[in-house]
DNA sequence: GCCGTTTTCGGCCCGACTGTTTTCAGTCG
C-alpha cells in the first residue's frame, strides 16, 4: 500500500477537527487542529516513525495520546478513519472547497448544507448567484458578498516563501511609515520570525490616529481586497493573493501587542500559561497583576517581569527558548551582516548570468571580503557544466580577475561538483585536490529509496576532497520534495568526516531546514551560510539564510564564513 | 483529546471585527 504523507494526515485529521467543531464538542477540535499543525511541520514521515516504533513512536508526537495514535495507526493501515466517516455523514460536504473562503467556518458550512444543499464549490457557487445565501436568517447581502468576493480568489490557503514576500511587506511598511503621526510601524508575525514560508502578514503601528492610518492601509493601490476595516485593526488581500492585518496599539502597549502578534502560538500559549501560573494576565495591552501594569511597553522588559533574557523573534517557537531564557543559557545568534564570504557562486561560465568579476565586485558591495566561484560540473549539461578542461581555462579567468581588483575582495577556486547516482563525483580527484573550496550537490536521481540515497550521500561527503554538501536536500519549496535522506545519518557522518553542510539562502531552497541546523549545532557539524548567487542581485538573499541559521539556534562559531578566509580555508584543509 | 514546575482530573489563550443583530455568534489569528 501507498504509504500516507504527513500532508495527508494532517488533512484528515484537520477535517476531524472541523467536523467537530460543527457539533460545538468542546476542546477536541483544538486538539485535532493542533496535531494537524504539527505533523504537517514535521520532516520525518509519520509512516516512518510508525514502521520504526508503532503506537508508541506515534504518542512521543507532541499532542498525540491514545486516541489520536489509534487513529493515525488506523489511518495508515487502512487510509480511512471511521470516526471521520460517521462525523461526515452527518454533514457530506467537500471540505477542502471551503478552505479559502472568508468568512465561512464550520458553522457556516453546516447551516449551509442544511439548509441549501451546498455541498461543494460549485453548489455554493450556485447558491450565491442565486441569492439563496441572502435570505438565510442571520445571513444578509454582505454576508453574500463576502463569499461571492472569496469565490473569486480560486488560490485558496498557499503560503508565501518569505524571500518573495518580505519586499512586498516592507513596502507596506515603507508606505503607513510615511502617514502623519504614525510613531512606528514594524512587521510582526511568521515574517519577523522569519519562517521559510508564511501564511499571511502581520503589521503592527503606534499612531496618533489610527484613522488615518487605517484609510491609508486599505487604499493602497497594492490592495485588491478589503477583508476587514476597523479602528484598530484591519486586513487587506494583496494583489499578490497575500493576506496582510494592520493592527494599531497605544505606545504603553507596544511590547505586549509585539509579542502578542509576533508569535507563535505556541511561544505565547506557552508563556501565557507561566502568567496564568504566576496569578498575572497576558494579552495584547500588557502584563497585569490585577489592575497592576507589570510590562508592556517593550519586549525586553515583558520577558524581564518573567525572569528571563530578550528571546530573538526567531527562537519564539516553544522548542525550549523560554526555559533557555529562564536560565540564562539562550544561544549567541550569528548577527545579520556577520558573514565574511559566499561559499557558493555561479557565474556565466556555466548557469549564473554575469561574469566572475561583476559576481566578485557585487560581493564586495554587499560587504563580503571573500566569494568562492562555484559554477556547475559537466554532468549537469544543461547549464554547459566545467569539465577537466575548462575549469582550468576559468582559474586563469580568476587569477586574471583577482590581479585586476586587488584588495577589493579575495577570489577563491571552488566548484558546485555533481554527485553522480553511485555517489562518486563528477570531477577527478587531480581537480579536486587543487580546488580552494570543494561543494558537491545532488542533482539528479531525487526519487531513490532513502537508504540508497543515503550511501549515496554518504559516499559523496566521504571523499577526502568533499569540503561542503551544498543544498542537502535538493527541496525546492512548493516545487520539489525533499531527497529521501536519512539526514541523523548524514549528519554523524558529516561529524566523522568534518564535511561542512550549507545553509542555501535562495528562498525556495532554504536548505537545511532550521530543526536539522539545531541538530548540527548541537552535535558540533559546522555550517555554511551562502547565496547560491545566479546574479549580483542575489547576495541580497543571505538575509534569509542568516534568519534560517539564526532559526536553528546557531552562532558565529558554527558558521565557517563567518570567519575570515585564513580560518575558513584552513579548517576546510584540516577536516 | 491532551496534559502536568500547583494537577492523573480539571482545566484547556483571548480579544477584535463583522453582520445582523437589540446583545451576540461566528470567525480569525
Amino acid at each position: 500500500m501507498h504509504d500516507a504523507s504527513n500532508q495527508d494526515i494532517a488533512e484528515i485529521l484537520r477535517e476531524i477537527a472541523t467536523y467537530l467543531e460543527m457539533q460545538d464538542v468542546p476542546f477536541k477540535p483544538r486538539a485535532f487542529e493542533k496535531v494537524a499543525q504539527t505533523i504537517e511541520g514535521l520532516e520525518e514521515e509519520v509512516s516512518a516513525l510508525y514502521k520504526k516504533g508503532g503506537l508508541k513512536a506515534l504518542e512521543e508526537i507532541p499532542g498525540v495520546g491514545k486516541g489520536i495514535a489509534e487513529r493515525i495507526e488506523e489511518f495508515l493501515k487502512t487510509g480511512r478513519i471511521k470516526d471521520h466517516e460517521t462525523l461526515k455523514r452527518q454533514v457530506p460536504v467537500k471540505l477542502a472547497d471551503f478552505a479559502g473562503i472568508e468568512g465561512v467556518g464550520p458553522k457556516t458550512i453546516k447551516r449551509l448544507y442544511k439548509e441549501l444543499g451546498v455541498k461543494d464549490r460549485a453548489t455554493l457557487e450556485r447558491a450565491v448567484k442565486a441569492g439563496h445565501i441572502a435570505k438565510l436568517a442571520g445571513f444578509g447581502k454582505k454576508s453574500e458578498e463576502k463569499i461571492a468576493k472569496s469565490l473569486t480568489f480560486a488560490n485558496g490557503n498557499r503560503r508565501f516563501i518569505l524571500g518573495y514576500a518580505m519586499p512586498q511587506i516592507r513596502r507596506v511598511q515603507a508606505r503607513l511609515e510615511e502617514v502623519p503621526g504614525a510613531e512606528k510601524v514594524v512587521i510582526a508575525g511568521s515574517a519577523r520570525r522569519k519562517k521559510e514560508t508564511i501564511g499571511d502578514a502581520d503589521i503592527l503601528a503606534v499612531a496618533k490616529n489610527s484613522k488615518a492610518i487605517m484609510e491609508k492601509f486599505v487604499s493602497m493601490p497594492e490592495v485588491a481586497a478589503v477583508i476587514a476595516h476597523g479602528d484598530t485593526k484591519s486586513s487587506v488581500k494583496l494583489r499578490s493573493g497575500l493576506n496582510v492585518d494592520l493592527r494599531v496599539v497605544p505606545a504603553e502597549s507596544y511590547g505586549a501587542a509585539l509579542n502578542y502578534f509576533t508569535g507563535s502560538k505556541d511561544h505565547n500559549v506557552a508563556l501565557r500559561k507561566i502568567s496564568v501560573a504566576k496569578g498575572w494576565k497576558l494579552n495584547e495591552y500588557g502584563l497585569f497583576r490585577g489592575a497592576k501594569r507589570l510590562a508592556g511597553k517593550n519586549e525586553e522588559e515583558l520577558y524581564k517581569a518573567f525572569g528571563m533574557d530578550y528571546i530573538e523573534p526567531e527562537l519564539r517557537e516553544n522548542t525550549g527558548e523560554l526555559e533557555a531564557a529562564r536560565k540564562h543559557a539562550l544561544p549567541k545568534l550569528i548577527e545579520y551582516g556577520a558573514l565574511m564570504g559566499d561559499l557558493q557562486t555561479q557565474t556565466d561560465w556555466t548557469d549564473g548570468t554575469e561574469p566572475i568579476e561583476a559576481m566578485a565586485l557585487a560581493a564586495a558591495k554587499a560587504g563580503l571580503e571573500y566569494i568562492v566561484i562555484t559554477d556547475h560540473t559537466k554532468r549537469l549539461a544543461m547549464t554547459h557544466g566545467l569539465d577537466e578542461k575548462r575549469i582550468v581555462l576559468q582559474w586563469k579567468e580568476i587569477d586574471r580577475v583577482q590581479k585586476k581588483l586587488g584588495n577589493k575582495i579575495k577570489i577563491l577556486k571552488g566548484s558546485e561538483c555533481d554527485i553522480l547516482k553511485d555517489g562518486t563525483l563528477d570531477l577527478p580527484d587531480s581537480i579536486l585536490s587543487k580546488l580552494d573550496v570543494v561543494g558537491v550537490s545532488v542533482h539528479s536521481h531525487f526519487n531513490l529509496p532513502r537508504a540508497e540515497q543515503t550511501a549515496r550521500v554518504i559516499r559523496a561527503i566521504s571523499n577526502p576532497h568533499a569540503d561542503i554538501l551544498f543544498h542537502p536536500t535538493s527541496r525546492i519549496i512548493n516545487r520539489r520534495e525533499p531527497i529521501d535522506l536519512d539526514m541523523d545519518e548524514v549528519i554523524t557522518m558529516a561529524k566523522k568526516t568534518g564535511t561542512v553542510l550549507e545553509i542555501n539562502s535562495f528562498p525556495e531552497r532554504s536548505d537545511l531546514k532550521d530543526e536539522y541546523i539545531r541538530k548540527c549545532v548541537d552535535r558540533g557539524v559546522k555550517l555554511s551560510i551562502d547565496s547560491d548567487a545566479h546574479s549580483s542581485a542575489h547576495f541580497a538573499n543571505l538575509e534569509y539564510g542568516i534568519a534560517q541559521a539564526r532559526r536553528g539556534w546557531a552562532g558565529k562559531k558554527d558558521i565557517v564564513n563567518a570567519w575570515p578566509v585564513e580560518k575558513m580555508t584552513k579548517f576546510l584543509k584540516n577536516n
